[in-house]
DNA sequence: ACTAAATAGTAAACCTGTTTGCTAATAACG
DNA sequence: CGTTATTAGCAAACAGGTTTACTATTTAGT
């Protein structure tokens, strides 16, 4: 079927030239008779003629493409994030190509060529630590950056976070003050995401401030379950009060499930804090306390402000640190 | 910086021409010295050369981007096909253009303009009823099209979808010989996703072979859960055994807060059956029987009989029928 | 040794828009 | 009325690759 149709026809069909469609086209009618705009666009209309985006961002005139990297986009945080981008690039007409690095440099590396090939106007990224080289790459090719979550250098770069290191302060401190003599962290690799260090030195901090110390467990997404509750059977000194510190979201559930015979201790004597809006967290006995970011929002920031880069405005107000708030619940006391 | 490295540039420096890098870059290497192979690898290697896809694209080989719609990201089913296709597409170096539709026509037609734009070449869709029109346009500009999940016309197009009728009817049929003689049956409006008409239908089938009625609610996604809670309150006929069948994973959270105040009564008296694989169904107490669909086969599934049609290759068999499992548990009692 | 076939490589056309530089035609001005 | 300024519009060059059609050089065959 589909002789697919080029501007050269629309031309022809609208008694006019190229030049002439493709001014109208890109909204440069200024100089253009309203008969002459009126041909066009009915031709347009009739035809359901829509220019080839390849042609035209062959003359580099960007391509309404961001990139988006992110770590694990099964995460609800994730998932959040990327529905805030979306949102408002939909808006300023832009679209996302969101790729999952599963926080692993080779993966942040392979999609950073592949979005800089298919020449995407910037990127949306949430580096592990290591992206510090990819971002020479970027700036090489004058493309658009914009940090969300985690971040890799302070210095120069554009970015938009959480305070995760004050709100885990500021959290374990109440619940410090609630009589927990014992403390128990479990957390992800704090050396891959900033963001865990601000989490895990967080509560080490309140720790420290309230001359505590804590026993701290670091594991990777593929730990064994068994290995977990085998973990916090052995640290649970029962009889004294023990908090529970979960630095992020994927491995709450297998924290709580290594309680399952704990359950009813909880939040007397165990208590538990975990990070995000997890949806079962409110439906689980006990229900879950939880530090909540606000990453729709973070996910909105940071498309405004990369939007706002790449078409030279200055409007917005760029490096923006978002405030968590905790969702207190039946897993901790409350004060 | 970046004086961007055009293809000729590369042709100099190695001595050869544009055709030359070229075919080197496409593989077609067959009539080539491995001399000139060499000299090519490596100033595209020292250079770190990539050709511009928009280029590329231009001449109608295909950008290697496929287009997904699907109604709404962020429930953990839709994030699993995707992750499905994304994987498989991924190794077969494709990439994707995620849209949500929220099931609404108008997004869906959107979403298929500016995908058509960027020169996708194909599509995987979970369609809304109303999505008929679309396939023509798509057929029009020669791309592929799968369906998955939801479909819209059996005929002539490809898809992957779960059983949802027999799964619903069969996990009924064994709940309704365990003696419950009421029934309640929730649902977003089936008009509008085949799927969901498939498990309402399931469910009434199931009744109507054991000679029962049922209570229907439909319901759209701003229902307030106040509605909810009064109908669920309204309609349960305590003392007699009630079956609540929830057709859709959106929907189970509200059911089931408002079964707060009758969870005593779960299994015995009230039974509740839902849908997909949800982390807090696990962790609820009581946790909730629900209706698993293979979501991430179904991607996978799917992005190989795409990526099969658009390589014209007939490897794949298109129009699968993947088997739905039951996760029983504590809210409905077994067998 | 001489033709036929295979090999290695290239110049030029092409893909579809955008942008530049120029030309008529009309309007404004003195 | 003649000259300049403005308006409306177009031909041609260009963007960065791919593909076609053709040439020159070897190799194979008899």
């Amino acid at each position: 079927m589909s002789e697919k149709l080029t501007i050269k026809e629309i031309a022809i069909k609208a008694n006019t030239s190229k030049t002439t469609v493709s001014f109208y086209l890109n909204g440069k009618t200024d100089k253009m008779s309203n008969d002459t705009k009126k041909r066009i666009a009915k031709v347009i209309e009739e035809t359901n003629y829509r220019p080839s985006m390849a042609a035209r961002s062959l003359n580099s005139k960007g391509t309404r493409l961001l990139g988006v990297i992110i770590g694990d986009i099964t995460n609800t945080f994730a998932n959040q994030i990327v529905k805030g981008i979306d949102d408002l690039a939909r808006e300023k007409r832009y679209q996302l190509i969101v790729g999952n690095s599963n926080y692993i440099y080779e993966n942040e590396e392979k999609y950073v060529n592949r979005m800089l090939n298919m020449g995407v106007d910037g990127f949306i990224v949430q580096p592990s630590s290591h992206f510090h080289d990819l971002v020479e790459r970027i700036k090489e090719e004058d493309k658009e950056l914009v940090f969300i979550d985690s971040q890799v250098s302070m210095n120069k770069e554009k970015w938009v976070k959480t305070n995760n290191y004050e709100a885990v302060l500021e959290a374990s401190e109440s619940l410090i003050k609630l009589g927990y003599e014992n403390f128990i962290m479990l957390s992800a690799d704090p050396s891959v995401l900033s963001t865990r260090l601000e989490r895990t030195t967080g509560f080490l901090d309140a720790l420290k401030l309230a001359n505590k110390t804590c026993t701290t467990k670091i594991v990777d997404e593929n730990v064994a379950s068994d290995e977990i509750t085998t973990f916090i059977t052995d640290e649970l000194k029962l009889g004294s009060k023990t908090l529970i510190f979960v630095a992020n979201c994927w491995l709450l559930p297998r924290v709580y499930v290594a309680l399952k015979n704990y359950r009813n201790l909880i939040p007397e004597t165990i208590g538990l804090l975990g990070f995000d809006n997890l949806e079962w967290t409110n439906f689980s006995s006990p229900t879950v306390s939880t530090i909540v970011q606000p990453a729709y929002e973070e996910g909105e920031q940071a498309a405004a402000i990369l939007i706002d880069a790449i078409e030279n405005l200055n409007e917005q107000v760029p490096n923006q640190i978002l405030k968590c708030s905790v969702n207190w619940s039946e897993s901790t006391q409350i004060k």
